[in-house]
DNA sequence: GGATACCGGTATCGAATCTATACCGTCCGG
DNA sequence: CCGGACGGTATAGATTCGATACCGGTATCC
């Protein structure tokens, strides 16, 4: 397809775009939202761990880019929904996979580094 | 497929392994090994911008976690190679595709981004 | 109407991490 | 003997992260 843009060049902007998708919590949140719109509430529910604090600069930032958006609900009672962009969305596919490979690499991993302290 | 492991849980060691996939260089770094070995100086010139502690950090952390190999070449002069191994290989695709998402998403994110720039 | 709890966050501070810069020992060719 | 390439360390400063505390608005319960 051969697009313009080479990660390897120290300043090119998907420099910035990778750093953005490898940030701690991205992954999370956009494994997270696959499923459908959630409230603030239930994203820190649904992410075990994750501080009120990261999980907002997490959000603002990914609103910023572009791959979630924000919505206030005036409802009684009124809420915030986060949801994916049609962006997002499109990151879902790259982002499951490393996921999955986490996921099913785990026993891989444990054993390397079991190995490698073994090894001192 | 229905593997054990699930990485919202805030104990489980994908969590750990999905750091370490997300660390600052790590995607450089697999994406750079891709077509064959490389020494540390061929690394360092090849992904600009990272700084030798860096390359360093990354690359005996990727080698903990099995998913580098680190051979010294005693010829004359002596070197280091630095090449996947099996496991490394395998977290080549869903690494790759989100390189290859980066790279050609990156007019969408800088769009995403002026038009928040512009909105205040 | 007063107390209480939930929602969606901020504020603050110390700890951990990352970058930049400088330096180093070994080997080799000239 | 001089200089440069290789594969790193050392150190200091900037940046980011996480833990903890707090907060204003809205329902709900009594």
């Amino acid at each position: 397809m051969g697009n313009a843009y080479n990660v390897m060049a120290a300043t090119c902007p998907s420099r910035t775009v990778l750093h953005r998708i490898g940030a701690r919590w991205t992954v999370f949140i956009v494994n997270a939202l696959d499923h459908g719109p959630m409230r603030f509430t239930e994203l820190k529910a649904h992410i075990r761990g994750i501080t009120s604090k990261a999980l907002t600069e997490t959000l603002r930032a990914m609103e910023y880019d572009g791959l979630v958006s924000r919505t206030e609900i005036p409802a009684h009672p009124p809420h915030v929904e986060y949801a994916l962009t049609d962006l997002g969305r499109s990151l879902l596919t790259p982002l499951r996979a490393v996921r999955e490979w986490a996921e099913s690499h785990v026993p891989d991993i444990e054993r390397a580094r079991a190995q490698a302290d073994a090894q001192r």
